[in-house]
Order: C-alpha cells, then sequence, then structure tokens
RNA sequence: UGAGGAGUGGGCUAAUUGGUAAGCCACCUGACUCUGGAUCAGGCGAUUGCAGGUUCGAGUCCUGCCUCCUCAGCCA
C-alpha cells in the first residue's frame, strides 16, 4: 500500500481525499453491485479493483451487493461464480454481502410514500403506448392520461399489483418527473413493472418488482455508501438517481461518480458478446481459457496478482478508450516471471541422437527452479543417449543471426553439455527425421573447463523420459483489435480468429507430471503454462499456454 | 435539430491547479546473460482537436468551431 503514495491520483481518488479533508464523510463506504445474470469479466476486475481498492487505501469498507431486481434474468449460479471471482481476485467483503431483493419490503414502503406524495402514480398504458408517449431524442414526450390519477387510486393500484391481481404488463408505476425534460430518463421513468416470475432469492413473495434507477440509489442509501462508482453510461442516470433520493426520507445521499469502462484491443467486453461466443460454441464454455472472464482468465493461468497490477495501470478517466492487450500480457509476464517455476518442455520435438554417448547411461542433472528466486531450489532432470529437441532450433542452412544448432556448430544443452550437430538424417521425402550429435564430456553441467562459449543455450527432454501431454496453445480471440470492425453486414464473429487454440502433443520432463493444479510454470524458452483445471487427467496430462515468453528472434526473423 | 459527456506522443494515463509537457505499455539501440527470457543503460516519438482572445507566460482561463461517445427497456 505504499506504493500507492507515488501513483498519480486519478480524478475519484482526488474527489475522495478531498471529501475527507473537508469533513464531508469521515470514512468511505463503496459497494461493487453486479448484477448476477452473467460471469464477471476483466471490465468488471477493473471496477473491482476501483471500489475494494478505494475503501482499503482510505481504512474504509466495500460492499459487495447483488443487484438482483430482474427474476427472469438472475440465477443463484451467477451469485455463486460471482463470489468466487471477486475472492479468487484477492477481495474481501468480510460481512458486507447484501442483495437488493433484502430491500424489497423497504422499497415498496418507499414508493408508496412517493405516491402519497403525488411523486409516482399508476399507469395503465401498454408497453407500447408509453414508448409512443415518451416521445424521442428531439422531442418532448407528452403525458399519459392516467399520470393525474388521484393518490387514493393510484395507492389502491398499487396495493393490488403487489396483491397479484392483475397481469404483467397490466400496469406499472412511474415516477411523476417530467415529460419534456430533454433527459428521457426523466420523463417519468418506470419505477416498478408487475412480473410474475420466480426469484432466486424471494421465491414467489413479490409479482412486482422495483427497476435498476429506483432500486440502486435507495440500495446505495440504506448501505450509507459514500461514493458510489458506475461507469459512463450512467451518467445520463444520475439525475435521477438524485431525484429519488431528493424526494425520499433516505438515511444519506451517497454520489455518483462515473469512470471510463475498460476496452480491450482484440477482445470484446460486452455480456452479450460474450454470451454469444458461449451459445454459438465459438468457445466451449465461459471459462474457456480464451475469454475475457475472471473465469476464462484463471483457467488460462493468469494470476491474480497480474490482473490486479493490470487494473492500477491502466488508470481511470472519463474518456472512452482502448486499452492494448499487450499492456494485460505484460503484467502477466511481469508477475510470472518473478513466480513460476522452470520446467523444459518441447512441444514440437525433431530425435536427436548423442552418438558418442554410452547406450545404457542415464545421468540426473541438477536444475535451478527459478533462477529470479534462489530459495526456490533445484531439481532433478534426466540425461541419456536419445533425446528431442524443439525443431525450430535447429537450421540445416542457418540464415545470418541464427544462434541455434546447425551442422558443425556447437550449443548448449540447458543444465547438460555443449553439443555438436554431426549429421542429419532425412527420409526419403528430403524431411528431417534426426539429428546426429556428438557431446564434451568435460562439459557437464552445462560449462567448458576451457573457458569456450557457445552462442546459444537449448531445452531439450529425454526421450525415454518424457511425458506425453496435450498442450493448447491459446492466441488472440480475434484477429482485429476492434473485433467489431466489420464491412456492412458483418458482425464480430467474422473477425473471431481461427488460429485462436493449436492443439499439439507436448513432451514433459519427468517433473512436470506431479505439477500442482492452479500453478503456472514457465516452459523454458517457450512461454507460460498452467495444468487445464477441467480436462487433465493422470493419463493424459493437459496444459494450456498463459502467454508466450517474448520473442525476440521471432522479431528479427519477421523484419528478415 | 434534444440532453449529457470526452478530446494530451502509436496505446493508456499525469502535470503542484497560469510557469514552459512526466510515467507505463509498444517500438528501436546497446550491455549483460546457461532461457534470443529476465535485468540494466539509452533512443524514437506531442507545436496538448481546430481557430482566435486574455496574460510577461495557457494543456490549464475566455469565445467560437470541429470530432467522437452515451441515452428513446415494463434490462442493469
Amino acid at each position: 500500500m505504499t506504493e500507492t503514495e507515488k501513483r498519480p491520483k486519478d480524478f475519484i481518488r482526488t474527489i475522495i481525499e478531498a471529501d475527507l479533508r473537508s469533513g464531508k464523510h469521515s470514512g468511505v463506504v463503496t459497494r461493487f453491485p453486479p448484477e448476477p445474470n452473467g460471469y464477471l469479466h476483466i471490465g468488471h476486475a477493473k471496477s473491482i479493483c476501483l471500489n475494494f481498492g478505494v475503501a482499503g487505501e482510505y481504512g474504509g469498507v466495500c460492499h459487495l451487493r447483488f443487484d438482483d431486481t430482474n427474476p427472469t434474468k438472475e440465477d443463484v449460479e451467477f451469485v455463486d461464480s460471482i463470489q468466487e471471482d471477486v475472492r479468487w481476485l484477492g477481495f474481501d467483503w468480510g460481512d458486507k454481502l447484501f442483495y437488493a431483493s433484502d430491500y424489497f419490503e423497504k422499497l415498496y414502503d418507499y414508493a408508496v410514500q412517493l405516491i402519497r406524495d403525488g411523486k409516482a402514480y399508476v399507469d395503465s398504458l401498454s408497453a407500447d403506448e408509453i414508448r409512443a408517449y415518451r416521445g424521442t431524442l428531439t422531442e418532448p414526450g407528452r403525458n399519459s392520461p392516467y399520470r393525474e390519477r388521484s393518490v387514493e387510486e393510484s395507492l389502491d393500484l398499487f396495493a393490488r399489483m403487489r396483491a397479484g391481481e392483475f397481469a404483467d404488463g397490466a400496469h406499472v408505476l412511474r415516477a411523476k418527473i417530467d415529460m419534456a425534460s430533454g433527459n428521457i430518463n426523466m420523463r417519468d421513468p418506470t419505477i416498478y413493472r408487475i412480473r410474475k416470475a420466480h426469484h432466486h432469492r424471494t421465491g414467489d413473495a413479490w409479482c412486482i418488482y422495483p427497476m435498476y434507477d429506483y432500486t440502486h440509489c435507495i440500495s446505495d442509501a440504506e448501505e450509507k455508501i459514500t461514493h458510489s462508482l458506475c461507469t459512463l453510461e450512467f451518467e445520463d442516470h444520475r439525475p435521477l438517481y438524485d431525484w429519488v433520493l431528493d424526494e425520499l426520507a433516505t438515511p444519506c445521499h451517497p454520489q455518483q461518480i462515473e469512470f471510463a469502462r475498460l476496452n480491450l484491443s482484440y477482445t470484446v467486453l460486452s455480456k452479450r458478446k460474450l454470451l454469444r461466443l458461449v451459445a454459438d460454441k465459438h468457445v466451449t464454455g465461459w471459462d474457456d481459457p480464451r475469454m475475457p472472464t475472471i473465469a476464462g482468465l484463471r483457467r488460462r493461468g493468469v494470476p491474480p496478482a497480474a490482473i490486479r497490477n493490470f487494473c492500477e495501470r491502466i488508470g481511470l478517466a472519463k474518456r472512452d478508450s482502448l486499452v492494448d492487450v499487450a499492456m494485460l500480457e505484460h503484467a502477466v509476464r511481469e508477475d510470472l516471471n518473478a513466480v513460476a517455476p522452470r520446467y523444459m518442455a518441447v512441444l514440437d520435438p525433431i530425435r536427436v541422437v548423442i552418438e558418442n554417448y554410452p547406450d545404457d547411461q542415464v545421468e540426473e542433472l541438477d536444475a535451478v527452479n527459478n533462477p529470479e528466486d534462489p530459495s526456490a531450489g533445484s531439481r532433478v532432470v534426466p540425461f541419456s543417449r536419445v533425446l528431442y529437441l524443439e525443431r525450430d532450433d535447429f537450421r540445416e542452412d542457418p540464415p545470418k543471426k541464427f544462434f541455434r544448432l546447425s551442422p558443425g556448430r556447437e550449443v548448449r544443452l540447458r543444465y547438460a553439455y555443449f553439443i555438436t550437430c554431426t549429421g542429419v538424417v532425412k527420409n526419403d521425402a528430403g524431411e528431417i527425421v534426426e539429428l546426429r550429435c556428438l557431446y564434451d564430456p568435460e562439459t557437464r553441467g552445462g560449462d567448458a573447463p576451457d573457458g569456450r562459449k557457445v552462442k546459444s543455450t537449448l531445452h531439450w527432454v529425454s526421450a525415454a523420459h518424457a511425458v506425453e501431454a496435450e498442450a493448447r496453445l491459446y492466441d488472440r480471440l480475434f484477429t482485429k483489435e476492434d473485433p467489431d470492425d466489420v464491412p456492412e453486414g458483418g458482425d464480430f464473429t467474422d473477425n473471431l480468429n481461427p488460429a485462436s487454440l493449436a492443439v499439439v502433443t507436448a513432451f514433459l520432463e519427468p517433473a512436470l507430471a506431479a505439477v500442482a493444479p492452479g500453478t503456472t510454470v514457465q516452459f523454458e524458452r517457450l512461454g507460460y503454462f498452467c495444468p487445464d483445471a477441467r480436462d487433465w487427467t493422470a493419463e493424459r496430462p493437459v496444459f494450456n499456454r498463459t502467454v508466450t515468453l517474448r520473442d525476440s528472434w521471432a522479431r528479427i526473423e519477421q523484419k528478415g
């Protein structure tokens, strides 16, 4: 928390500090208010980090509140997954777990009060009629013929709505504000509708449900929230938020402050589009490692700390922006580099025979687990006469600046020996099927006593000891920075990356078969990988690639 | 033609609130290295949307304009 003083203050923290200094508030209370109708994604993580972060920094608390006012869309499956995700991200709401549905009775009483005050009325227009009366963006709306209905009649109707006397859609309760307002949200917004549906928490106790605008501000006030942080699209709703709290005698009047939601390049972050990807089977589910959901990132092997650091770095402002995924990838590598244990694995093997190495000999060589962290210790890796090397690490005709293995060239096998390529074996089709090499017994462990150097160090695996596994090589889900950038008539699925997943058989050093689930490791020189939480079996280990290592050779090669 | 909001290097964000544009990501060089990783050093790159004005001095103040985003659910 000491690094927060170095970080420049965003506009929200600036406001909060001013409120604390002026004595407007003596503490801060925030809330993260998801609707339990879907999975959390990295855009939500921005909000979670903000709300819990701010509360933590100023010695306050952050509530977790489910905005569950629409029983037709919500489900306990989502309230469970949301709690799991927030906890996994590293945040704790203590005993401050709330549900908007906890306030249904109170919300009803407040609504009755609004009617009594002549500030709300039961409207009996149909949904279509209400829309027609609402006007347009440029033309004012017209008053509903029921707008001047008596307080008594509205009270009676509202009570009977609650009692279940009417069918869905027969009546609604509307706030009486201003049908001519330039802000459409103020044109007598609906605050209650009839919905004879089973609610995941209140069951069948209610058949009328309050709308978001009416519920959210009152919930905030009841919980004594000081700063209600939400995204830009609610800016237009703030006058309504304030109107409701001004009209009612609520415990307090929180301040709503809006910030720009996160947009990430090469991905989509809207519940609707994410749902499309799942429903249309473009991915295997909400936790598909290619999904920007918290569940997907977790399964991909991204550590929660990386997500938190990412959210801290992208800043906070009011302008719409598109954050480069490279920023996320950087945060992931940065975190993993420090903590991920190293192992060797070959993804695209080429067989190598060390001709001068005894046929029946096996040596156990020491290998460092993490050069960044001496306390991680070391392990032992078996070495023998026949090895697998990465096919990419050999070129029969090496281009300039290619330092890896080629005929006549000497390289180091990591933690093992120097070897020199002496021959290439090809099949009838002319494809290389095997490399013949000689090793220098004097270089055991990786150093030459005569001090000679090699230009590169390669990873390897002993063929006889290798464990076969499935490796899922993930890449960006979309080929375009903005997936919505499509020609007329197209849609974002047109930009799906056909190569977002490549499945290969990998050959692992034996120790990798025992990696604990939930830990992300580094396959040296290749990238970070983690055991798949769903499909891993002892017979067939499955590793997901979290992110590749930075690859400067690939860049050199690309430039030609 | 309504209401609300936003424009700072390629991307994201900052500027003690009128004092001469900073950081991160990306990119490029070099050093170092038993990961072409990491690390370190350096570099490229902004007349702060445009045009005026006030001022000794403007990203910050004033005027006009331009561009972009959000809103017409009985969704949140």
